[in-house]
RNA sequence: GGCAGCGUAGCUCAGUUGGUGAGAGCGCCGGAUUCAUAACCCGGAGGUCGGCAGUUCAAAUCUGCCCGCUGCUACCA
């Protein structure tokens, strides 16, 4: 029977165009969803915009437009680079979304029905300029026009000391559940470093969170309380219930639980601490992990417009290809720590894994296949210690392979592939069917046996490149319905007609 | 400041509970080869395993100190 596996991104904010950093946390949850599939497992897949909040407002207001119709517009460049990038999203959720805001407020009063919530004043340095709260350690002191002291936000504006009317969640009674969740269940945080930080976190003991705002009405509003709007965490976090079939009067939808959310390494907390809070207030059960990528940085900095190394992701696809992106990000990152790219990296790993790698390896055999063996799949002989040789390798690098993408180990995957396409190139170079000429069957044999190693890593990285293994697979004659883990040892037939080999991967050109 | 972690070949990193000769990939150099996308294959280049001092028959792997770096330290997300 198949397994159900839902997984999740966390949701973007579109208050700016999207950023390496949403195109990096797409193309691994969609890499991670497709592998799934590709093992049998019946998936669903939710991605989407995380729409209400201050910033939103703030945003909005400042083009002089309606709060929706700017988050209209703002949607669609993820919609967009989703699109372009191949992710296979079941849904694109917006929390604007009309069944989202529903089940929000039922969410928000299975918690008041549980006696978690209560109706208090949040006091703190208040920036009116800025709409915004400020810890009194972020504070810089400041003068005013008159010369006098003053203490000012990190923008330099100006606070004050102010009290406000506001929702709290009883997060500080939830403490011991999260050590214990944490503590029986050492997978639920990956990985183990943020594990560390959220317990220590949670251990050094838990405040009430303010749970609704006054200050502005972009948001789902609380139930009851006029002139209250919901944190928009709350909001953003109950996406998942909603993207799993929830509704107002079940909250669990059809696919809840989550097997999985991959959410950014600055976004955990949200995900191992409230969430699970609220989940448990609520009486719903927790999500199994939540899986913090790291950040891509550009040349090894971090994305700023000041130092003029904003990348837009699309341009990036555009340039390279949208696979070649994807093969990088996820070979080239160790997925669960920061990572660099620069356009010299990506055309340095492309042309050594995929164009002098799995490329020529298709290639040099498809190409002997067409000229001496009339464009038909040739007959694999038994073999001798060389085919042994390579049978072993190939099944080794495999049960690498799903060992580590089962463990999330996306990179460690995909170098489990390359040592599968470096044993069969050498196997290739050490049988040198070229030297055959005079022994057609011989040749055919080993051409056979290449062609199969290909097959099979060709089928291993379609989650990572969905198109160009879909290109490869054809060229080496795998039927459509041959392509998922089943088939792994499913060898094309001998007699098997051949397309004409056409590179796959072409070496990339020395940049201009 | 507190807590956690890291610092191994030019680059990115592996190195279980301390023990035959310190590794991989990429890049680089040399060789071989010519089926292939000047790719593939073979070999090499030798890095005080951040520094100092210890424990031990034996330490990259344990302890202490020092230097450098990173993350977390809550209500913008």
């Amino acid at each position: 029977m198949a397994q159900r596996f839902y997984i999740t991104t966390a949701i973007a904010y579109p208050n700016g165009r999207p950023h390496m950093g949403h195109a990096y946390e797409v193309i691994t949850t969609d890499v991670i969803a497709r592998y799934r599939r590709l093992r049998g497992d019946e998936v669903r897949f939710l991605t989407g915009t995380d729409e209400h909040g201050l910033k939103i407002a703030q945003a909005a207001r400042a083009e002089g437009v309606d709060p929706r119709a700017y988050v209209d517009r703002m949607v669609e460049p993820f919609r967009a680079m989703d699109a372009q990038l191949g992710i296979s999203f079941d849904r694109f959720i917006r929390t604007t979304d009309a069944d989202h805001k529903a089940l929000c407020q039922a969410l928000w009063q299975r918690m008041a029905a549980n006696g978690d919530l209560y109706l208090d004043r949040y006091e703190g340095w208040y920036s009116v300029r800025d709409e915004a709260y400020y810890d009194e350690s972020e504070l810089i002191d400041g003068t005013d026009s008159a010369g006098k002291a003053v203490r000012l936000s990190p923008q330099g504006t100006p606070v004050e000391w102010t009290i406000e009317e506001s929702w709290f969640f009883r997060l500080s009674a939830y403490g011991d559940r999260l050590l214990a969740l944490y503590d029986g269940d050492p997978d639920f945080i990956q990985p183990a470093s943020r594990r560390n930080e959220m317990r220590a976190f949670v251990a050094q003991g838990l405040r009430d969170l303010s749970m609704s705002r006054t200050s502005f009405d972009w948001g789902v509003p609380v139930p009851g309380s006029p002139g209250h709007v919901m944190y928009v965490w709350v909001d953003a976090l109950a996406n998942y219930l909603t993207g799993a079939g929830g509704r107002a009067d079940e909250l669990c939808g059809e696919w809840w639980p989550a097997d999985l959310h991959v959410v950014g390494k600055d976004v955990v907390r949200f995900h191992t601490i409230y969430w699970p809070a609220f989940l448990m207030s609520a009486g719903v059960a927790l999500p199994k992990r939540v899986f913090g990528h790291g950040h891509v940085l550009n040349r090894g900095e971090k994305m700023s417009k000041s130092v003029g190394n904003v990348v837009d992701p699309m341009a990036m696809a555009e340039v390279f290809g949208v696979d070649r992106l994807r093969w990088f990000l996820c070979r080239d990152v160790a997925f669960g720590e920061d990572g660099s790219y620069s356009d010299e990296a990506i055309v340095e790993r492309c042309n050594a894994d995929l164009a002098n790698g799995i490329g020529n390896l298709a290639q040099r055999a498809l190409a002997m296949v067409a000229k001496g063996h009339g464009g038909a799949m040739p007959a694999a002989g038994a073999g001798g210690e060389g085919e042994a040789a390579l049978a072993e390798a190939l099944a080794r690098g495999t049960a690498d392979y799903l060992a580590a993408m089962d463990a999330l180990a996306i990179h460690r995957g995909l170098e489990a592939v390359m040592g599968m396409v470096s044993a069969a190139n050498g196997y290739f170079a050490a049988s040198a069917p070229w030297t055959m000429k005079q022994d057609l069957a011989a040749q055919g044999s080993v051409l056979a046996h290449a062609l199969d190693a290909s097959r099979r890593i060709a089928l291993l990285v379609q989650p990572v490149m969905p198109a160009s293994a879909a290109a490869l697979l054809d060229q080496l004659g795998v039927a459509a319905g041959a392509r998922s883990l089943a088939d792994l040892d499913a060898r094309v037939p001998a007699g098997t007609p051949l397309p004409p080999p056409q590179g796959v991967f072409p070496r990339w050109a020395p940049l201009a």
